[in-house]
DNA sequence: CTGAAAGCGCTTACAG
DNA sequence: CTGAAAGCGCTTACAG
């Protein structure tokens, strides 16, 4: 592989100048800028990426860590990202965080070890203060509601507000014995907002009940699954908030196959607006997901740009003010399935 | 940030001793070991990656090209293979070549700059002819069929074998008049050769007519808008071969809505069972997606052990004939569609 | 506008 | 088993 030096070389020019016409500097001679370019076709060079990073400090890399890449929600967030990443010349690294057992060590790893500018954090980082320190000054954004809560700049949807809206929905159509669904796995932050919605909402409505159910997968199969347990209860229930189009899907062919109608005897509810949720013309809640995807990197190329390698004193105190909050908006999509 | 000098400094050993124990070089001894390890805990060393990426040539990073991250069978891919690099120490640098215009040269640059250590491909590359001379010599698997069918190592379900597999399925369901479905979009070197399957199976077939029908879009929503037209053919099909579990869901959603029975009056098979072929209850083509990109990573793993940063021509004279092509296994899943 | 030179933080023969 | 030293390929004040 040639280097700036054979560049230099061959066109009798220095290194320096070599460098600085290659980044773009503006003091650069027109015939200089030519020949360099010349050179730089004629020997196919091209820059040694870690040479970069060592000397500059940045390495035009930006991590994602999500739970699981192939989970529909995570893959249009990864997917937006990647897209916005690619369009300022960053490159995506991706980190699942439920493979295995998990340190934050190795976690932080790529952050620590400056392989990275900036991080998009999609899962949720528990406990935050094992955390917070390696992050302290170091450009981070969230899609975690949980950890939006604490100082981190984010990117969201409600899950709280999106909840109570779904109740409504429910019982504007005539539902008064509601289950609510949230999942007991400790990844998902969202579900500790989606209980409380749940209680503030049985509270706040008169004549309505909200039992409450737990799932351990977000997967159509548990949502199956979960078909006769809905069934057995007292009362009846006549609605669901399941909180995932999957679940969603699994119960409406469970109740399908039982000869349940939906929506006249069961209404259902998913979330994400997902190609399934489409295709069974699912009630549903609609996140824009590639688009917090790409928005997220936005406001992270945003606190790069500010936040250099080391930030002062006074820029780390200015921040909880300054602290990005995007509060996405979703949108109640009516269907068949209420 | 500390540095290895720091170590040095502060267990009053030399830089190489510290590098060599931070490397679990042998030859170093049980004080000085303890000394370091110390050292490390108490300064809070991180070892910088670009230095030691210049330094040893290589990165621990990998990159993985797909189409689209998003979608269901290249997020699973993804997320296999990220499982499985992260058990070995790798990190994934994820790429999607269908992110606005695209050129082979941005598309190399990570592997041109040094950025990875090898690369896993599972989109179509073509031409080929200008990808091949910046990647020879250089690492690569391809989960890409047409790529295997050049000279690189890839892992792939046959996408032939499996097509006449399924059509064989109908046929002995007695489907006589069968849509093979295939997707015009450039991207997908898997239509061709489906396309080929569809004429051998009518040609070894008398009694057997297999219409051709070409969609746009990977999607449900492509397969409802799909319904109509098939439902306009003369003769009117028995049978339709999607090739894709999201086409399947939304022409099975059209014809039930439709008043048409499944499989009664029309059998449909799927391709990959996602969840969406699972709820639905589709008969389809099994790919095991997620081990895919497992043991895409393994055999890259493999090919970056013998073929260091600089190969001899020995070792490229002779790989053509150690390619590995590993096929995977798929299976047909008969279900209620057929 | 350009060049000589220092140095980013490591690893690795080489010599002991 | 250990250390002194060179050097990976760049960028960036500094001096002209």
């Amino acid at each position: 592989m040639p280097t700036i030096k054979d560049i230099a070389e061959f066109t009798g020019l220095s290194t320096a100048t070599v460098s600085r016409c290659l980044n773009r500097h503006p003091y650069v001679s027109r015939e200089a800028q030519l020949a360099i370019e010349l050179a730089v076709r004629e020997l196919g060079y091209r820059p040694n990426s870690a040479a970069r990073s060592l000397r500059s400090g940045r390495t035009g890399r930006v991590g994602v860590v999500v739970p699981d890449a192939s989970h529909p929600f995570f893959a249009a967030l990864v997917a937006g990202a990647g897209q916005a990443a690619a369009a300022e010349g960053f490159d995506l690294l991706l980190q699942q965080t439920e493979t295995g057992e998990w340190h934050a060590d190795r976690l932080l790893e790529p952050v620590i070890t400056a392989g990275v500018d900036g991080l998009l954090v999609a899962s949720e980082l528990t406990p935050w203060e094992q955390y917070a320190a390696a992050l302290s000054g170091f450009p981070v954004v969230t899609c975690d509601q949980a950890l939006a809560e604490i100082d981190l700049p984010a990117v969201y949807v409600d899950h709280y507000e999106s909840t109570l809206e779904g109740l409504a929905h429910l019982r504007d159509r005539d539902s008064r014995s509601i289950v609510g669904i949230s999942s007991t796995s400790p990844a998902a932050s969202c579900d500790r907002l989606r209980r409380a919605a749940y209680r503030e909402f049985a509270l706040g409505n008169q004549g309505v009940t909200v039992h409450e159910l737990y799932i351990d997968a977000d997967t159509p199969e548990a949502g199956s699954q979960l078909f006769p347990k809905l069934m057995a209860l007292e009362p009846r229930p006549d609605a669901v908030f399941t909180g995932s189009d999957d679940i969603a899907a699994g119960l409406l062919v469970a109740a399908r196959e039982n000869g349940v109608d939906v929506p006249a005897r069961l209404k259902i509810i998913g979330f994400d607006d997902s190609p399934i949720a489409r295709v069974l013309r699912l009630t549903t809640v609609r996140q824009p997901v590639r688009r917090m995807g790409a928005r997220a990197f936005t406001l992270l190329r945003q606190l790069m740009h500010t936040s250099p390698s080391s930030p002062s004193p006074r820029a780390i105190a200015d921040r909880p003010s300054g602290v990005q909050r995007v509060r996405v908006r979703y949108k109640l999509i009516a269907r068949e399935t209420t």
